[in-house]
DNA sequence: CTGTTAGCGCGTTCAT
DNA sequence: ATGAACGCGCTAACAG
């Protein structure tokens, strides 16, 4: 593989002088240009960005943790921070944690022994730890999706408490008051605040909490359709699910399904993320979406804005706005009441 | 940031001594290793992996190359790949050509000069230079999902034209006799093997090749959508659609929907790729399901395992077996015939 | 078991 | 407009 001392020799000039040449610098004569290129298309001469990190102590290397990249809702993430990188030059680096927060650290481990230069992460839970240490060695992070204590990195995710709180309120508005939540780990800040929107719609009418109808679980499709089963098990039995993401939702409806209670006619059920619409043929779900594929965008800019030296002097805490979509799946309770009865 | 030498002062020792230590090398006596543990964490000492990667000439860094990781069949693929990586202390970093040959030509260039340990690639286009590029630069290669003339690398592909005469037979025996297909771009290898496993099967029951039965869009649910019109303009009408992928299949069935037309009862479906059961509730399409995650898995390691030296000494070509999955929407047309008029 | 020397490939610094 | 010397942080090669 040549080196820019063999380019030099062939073109006949000091190696300092190729890589003038490659890094556009000013003061080449066209003459020795023309030369240093010639001999560099000749060799097929790479540059080597190992070496050039080395010297330069920047890798154009971005790494973006996440739990998994296979939800949908984190792959638009990814989607969006990868167009953003790629814009800027920089390579991404994908790290899935599976929520395990040891895959994280051995991550963020490697991470920073390969001095990438910042890291948008989706944290595997609430503890700051990790945060601190990449704090400490001076590479910037920009947290995605769920909150952490302390303001050592900026944040950008959406507005969980809210989104829970109108998925709420349409439910109420529809007539339900038996209205369940499954949700994620109570570790995580996303599952906490949708438990916490949800409470405050509730209070707001007057209704009493019950802990019965409050579910922590896991994001998953085996946790949805688990707590789904427990959830039914409440008396009285809750009349509307409000599921804590995409998979939670998907496994509450195949629940549902499998014991032949239709939705919404049985039960009505609403959720957090909406899926894509590339994959779903007939959405039936109300769900509360959240702009994936923008946080994944502002998030890498913002990161990519603290590497230029022009980001905001303080940590950023930038909360994205949540869309509810009205589908079939909230169904108004109303419906069920004979039209002669309706108030 | 604290180097080795910093390392070594403090412990005392020679330089040579700490890399000795944190490469668990052997020889190094108890007490030794003691001190230079100690003087590491002291420091908050993390090796360098970019001078390591340097000297080394190994950045143990795979690449994969894909055209849209927001498809849930790469994004499987990029998961299967990950973990196989991830297991063997390799980091991967992800590129999204959008079937552009341009946008993947730039990432190979990068590529290169990142000195990736080898490379992942679903290439954009049939083009041979780019994987010759990196061929005569020493980085193997291997190249997933789809077929690439000549023989410069591994392929880890499933059986397109199998799966699509599976699907065909299928229909065939449901009844069709109209069927058309809607496939990807000509200049990808899965395109044109799924339409040669179609005809395959249409000319096995001495069934005409009609040209306006074939037709060749992209990959994408807005080209499936506009397919499918096209395609139910044909005389006579169609009474079954292949779809040559995911994307493909949900936007035939959204035309479909516009149209008033149902399916099964008022044309068939089948197409390729299954989405994960993780996003799909109620599945209802026949599709052809392609091992997406242990295709990367396999691909990760036979590129693993080439790096180790303990590949096979020629490139080989995997070809994985595709599922036939029948649900609904591939409903025999023999179900239209009133009873006493069946055969 | 430990140290010395040197060099991976490049770019900063200073000189001409 | 071009070059020489040096060092980024680490480890292979060779001593001892």
């Amino acid at each position: 593989m040549p080196t820019v001392k063999d380019v030099a020799e062939l073109a006949g000039v000091a190696p300092i002088t190729v890589s003038r040449v490659i890094n556009n610098a000013e003061y080449i004569s066209h003459d020795t240009r023309q030369r240093v290129m010639a001999a560099i298309n000749q060799l097929g001469y790479v540059p080597n960005k190992v070496a050039r990190s080395l010297r330069s102590k920047q890798t154009s290397m971005l790494a973006l943790v996440l739990t998994d990249i296979t939800n949908p809702f984190f792959t638009t993430i990814a989607r969006g921070v990868e167009d953003a990188a790629n814009a800027a030059g920089f390579n991404l680096i994908l790290c899935n944690t599976d929520e395990s927060e040891a895959k994280q650290d051995n991550y963020l481990r490697i991470l920073l022994e390969r001095r990438v230069d910042g890291i948008l992460l989706v944290p595997a839970c609430s503890n700051l730890e990790p945060v601190r240490l990449i704090h400490k060695m001076d590479i910037p992070v920009v947290v995605l999706d769920r909150q952490l204590p302390g303001r050592l990195a900026d944040v950008v995710r959406c507005d969980s408490e809210g989104g829970a709180y109108q998925l709420t309120r349409l439910l109420i508005q529809n007539g339900h008051r038996q209205i369940a939540i499954l949700s994620g780990p109570l570790s995580v800040s996303t599952a906490e605040d949708r438990v916490k929107g949800y409470q405050r719609a509730l209070k707001e009418i007057g209704l009493e909490l019950l802990d019965e109808f409050v579910h922590y679980g896991e994001f998953t499709l085996e946790s949805g359709y688990q707590m789904t089963q427990q959830a039914l098990n409440a008396i009285p039995r809750p009349t509307a699910l409000l599921a804590g993401n995409n998979f939670i939702a998907i496994g509450a409806l195949k629940a549902l399904k499998d014991l032949h209670l239709s939705v919404p006619e049985d039960i009505a059920v609403v959720g957090f993320d909406d899926l894509p619409s590339t994959i779903v043929v007939d959405p039936i779900l109300t769900a509360a979406a959240q702009p994936a594929y923008e946080m994944g965008r502002l998030g890498a800019e913002l990161l990519l804005a603290r590497l230029a030296g022009t980001g905001p002097s303080d940590f950023q805490e930038i909360i994205l706005p949540i869309e509810i979509i009205v589908r079939q799946s909230s169904g108004s309770i109303l419906n069920k009441i004979p039209i002669n009865q309706r108030g």
